[in-house]
DNA sequence: CTCGCGTATTCAAACGATTCAATAAAAGCT
DNA sequence: AGCTTTTATTGAATCGTTTGAATACGCGAG
């Protein structure tokens, strides 16, 4: 079938304007509600509405901009949409800005920097009026800061905080995180407890650690150094399950007792489990394993996994009422200040942890 | 932190004019390599291009727009983010535009019509260059082709396909996908084999069980209808899971024989895997399951899911190319054609089958 | 010495909206 | 009646870019 190319030739505002008799400017107010609108005399403002509903009229939203300086768009960088757990945050973006008619404009950094900054020069070409950056380690530098600040977009992160910066920030309280994770598994009664840790670059390594930490302390609990094992540094996104998988080979190669394991991330937990399945030992009767994100996996594989749940969407939602907030205080030309929430975590109890 | 609210004041191409000593028209010409580009002298190029990175010049898109007609800018229309399926087509779809240096505006229709159309109506109102939707039955009507043909926006469907229209479509050749299941089954020995369809309403479902059919009569194998099950009609994402686990309960409980279970799609075959386990029966020593589509999930459970392969970011790929094709005809005052493609599912052995 | 042509650059008119200032009519006040 | 104020509408500039037409200048040919 063949599709030719007719000028589809537009309803304009223009259009508007003859088709009702009255003049654009008027078409404008009305149609906006702009403050003047509260002197268009009512069978105006119906005329006007109805001839636009009739002629199909929708406004161009490049024209507006320009003169308003408003793209009513939103950029969103992703390290890598391939990764489970930026799936929930994009959706948390996309609903919390659907409702206020703004877009995203997608962006995914494919976990590279150059990809990345990019990226952010496009969208800072396309003017978006505000910025939502879901990044990791690899991502967040000083030059892509400094070409914030300069041109005082409204920007939130999710996921990474950069004390110090113009950015403001969502994440979990990862130390809760870990600590929760732990109390569990102590609470079902196990005490030899390998732990997985996080790569030594990604921000969440270390809180997510202490919260372990200054749990055991509080019970008197000796974790065993040789029970604890660290992901690499490196950053391909399902390598994780990969070195769950490699690590814990290495602690079973080793003879290491343990009754459970406490992995970094949920795709790490499962390749974990893999790896003793392989070994003949089973998930929960003979070790427990708890996870940590909850991505939407955990509760689909068998066992289900047990994990520490990050409320991605929520923070999605967050990142974009912050960036919202922003724009609104900058439209009213009052100031408006960087904020860092952290939100709190929360166990989800499956299959693949038991008591001893 | 407090962030205040400089101007921005951003660079205009009048400012890289007076700062180079050219006019604005010269400097678009050089800066977009315009066809009278031909004529400007090298030195009058390089001092522009030279002043133009200097002061940090950065075309505003909207205004380009305005005059030429070009949002760069793609409309994707997903059914649903949250499902695994959409996630490779979204990369798919981002990895073809970036190189073109197009943006995919966002948008996600949480599988409810009326969003659809409002995210459809958004669009429009952005003056994409194109869209592509990614869409199941829930999504797709009259009313919006019309739009989009009144519109004449170069349009791509992904995973599902309106004959007689205007839309150009991508998607596996679901009939052979159906054949190879089944034919993997039967060489591993496999004759008692249930069969869980897809839902009635869903495009792909009927093409596949007729593969399924051909292969089973080219080789004289008689399916039990008594092992043939079928997902209902609702479309919440996850369910799929649910009703996996569900109708497997059933054919167990009725006691019915069966050495391999053929899914419609990997999250349904997960579902029966969690439904066997619990019966205690083992995947694949006792039963062998097979699912469709390999989402990012089919590889990382216990056991690795054998599956059927839609090359999901290919078709994401080939729609960019197809929409893509279209803008380009479309600039240059030709005509393009509607095209529909099918691609080639492919077999990915993993461990949840195993000969008889 | 004028004409035509290729080269190099600029003028100025769009594009489709928004918005401030201006106008005009009606109404209110003394 | 003359003045201000309120109500209702419009004119015209503006946003930043693109682009077809225009200008200016050499330069070789007639």
């Amino acid at each position: 079938m063949k599709h030719s190319h007719g000028k589809p030739q537009l309803i304009t505002m223009r259009d508007v304007a003859k088709a009702s008799g009255f003049s654009p400017a008027t078409i404008s107010i009305v149609l906006n509600n702009a403050p003047l609108a509260r002197y268009i005399a009512s069978t105006t403002r119906q005329r006007i509405e109805e001839t636009a509903k009739r002629l199909g009229y929708r406004p161009n939203v490049m024209a507006r901009f320009l003169r308003s300086k408003r793209s009513q768009s939103i950029g969103v960088v992703l390290f890598d949409v391939t990764d489970p757990f930026c799936t929930p945050i994009l959706r948390g973006i996309e609903n919390g800005l659907y409702p206020v008619g703004y877009l995203p404009i997608f962006a995914d950094a494919h976990n590279q920097r150059d990809r990345f900054e990019r990226y952010l020069e496009m969208l800072l070409e396309r003017h978006v009026d505000g910025l939502i950056v879901v990044a990791n380690w690899l991502l967040v530098d000083i030059k892509v800061l400094a070409d914030l600040n300069k041109r005082e977009i409204p920007a939130a992160t999710i996921g990474w905080e950069l004390p110090g910066t113009q950015l403001s920030s969502v994440m979990v309280d990862n130390e809760a995180g870990g600590r929760l994770a732990l109390e569990h598994l102590y609470q079902l009664g196990h005490r030899r407890i390998a732990v997985i840790r996080g790569p030594k670059r990604l921000i969440d390594s270390a809180p997510r650690w202490r919260g372990i930490q200054k749990f055991a302390q509080s019970v008197k609990l000796k974790l065993d150094s040789g029970l604890e094992l660290q992901l690499p540094d490196v950053f391909d996104p399902n390598s994780s399950f990969e070195h769950g998988f490699r690590l814990t080979e290495e602690l079973l190669r080793d003879k290491k007792k343990f009754t459970a394991l406490l992995a970094f991330d949920d795709i790490t937990a499962l390749g974990a489990i893999r790896a003793l399945a392989k070994a003949g030992i089973r998930v929960p009767e003979d070790c427990s394993v708890i996870g940590f994100d909850d991505v939407a996996i955990a509760g689909l594989s068998a066992p289900a996994l047990t994990t520490v749940r990050q409320p991605l969407e929520t923070m999605g939602n967050v990142a974009v009422n912050i960036v919202l907030e922003a724009i609104k205080a900058g439209h009213e030309n009052r100031d408006w200040s960087v904020v860092s929430q952290k939100l709190h975590p929360e166990l989800v109890m499956r299959e693949s942890t038991r008591s001893i």
